[in-house]
DNA sequence: CGGAATCCTGTCGGATACTG
DNA sequence: CAGTATCCGACAGGATTCCG
């Protein structure tokens, strides 16, 4: 929960931030691609650094480096390294990661809901 | 949906954004202030603008206003305005809104045992 | 009361070049 | 392979002022 200051704070609402559980997972998982990284994860348990690379079309790899330890952080993803001679990263969920599988499934259901409404109303507009 | 242009996005990456139910998803919920409004719509059924604007302490009119604009383009949130001498308008949400309150609840927990763990973590850093 | 309209600023995402 | 290290620009969030 490294980011998150803004700028100042006052102490009361500090509290609320450490206090709400609502607000740890929103911090948690804001970003723009930790939601993905964390579905191609539980869809896979284990992958490795340019795997992930590949999976997600357009990110960089500073960016997703920086996602990952943002997520290493706030313990949802392990990260395994391999000392070999060309060097070797595993990245999998966390037993906190796995137990956000759920909220991660419902959460794709729900979009798939709000995607077709959204589709509807479209077609509606068009006459 | 409005917002999360970012600049030039091939077509490929804009077809995944809009076909990826999670990131439909995670779209709709991005914003500093859109998951607490919901919760505390979901546990007040319909609150006024004011009202909100007390509930959120740090919160800035104009920004409650932005989050709550945003969350009625994705149907999460009804806004209904009384034409009376004061103006008044209040919140609610939709139906779409009310299926998003599992999530919250999940979200909730999850965020709980998080933090929990963190804490752990902390003391055993002391000695 | 419930905004709209500005303007400002920090953060995050992104691009690029370099490294063990 | 899997990163660091910089630098940059865009945009969300915030403060402030004005309005019906």
């Amino acid at each position: 929960m490294a980011r998150f200051s803004y700028q100042d704070e006052s102490i009361t609402e500090e509290i609320q931030q450490e206090i709400c559980p609502l607000t740890v997972t929103q911090n948690a998982i804001a970003g723009r691609w930790k939601i993905v990284i964390l579905w191609h994860l539980s869809q896979n348990n284990i992958i490795r650094f340019n795997e992930l690379l590949r999976m997600l079309p357009g990110i960089s790899k500073g960016i997703l480096t920086r996602q990952l330890r943002e997520l290493e952080e706030d313990n949802l993803v392990h990260r395994e390294v391999y000392k070999v001679v060309l060097p070797k990263v595993e990245y999998s969920l966390t037993e906190q990661g796995r137990k956000f599988i759920p909220i991660l499934e419902a959460m794709q259901t729900w979009g798939k809901d709000l995607l077709n409404k959204k589709i509807e109303m479209n077609e509606k507009s068009k006459y």
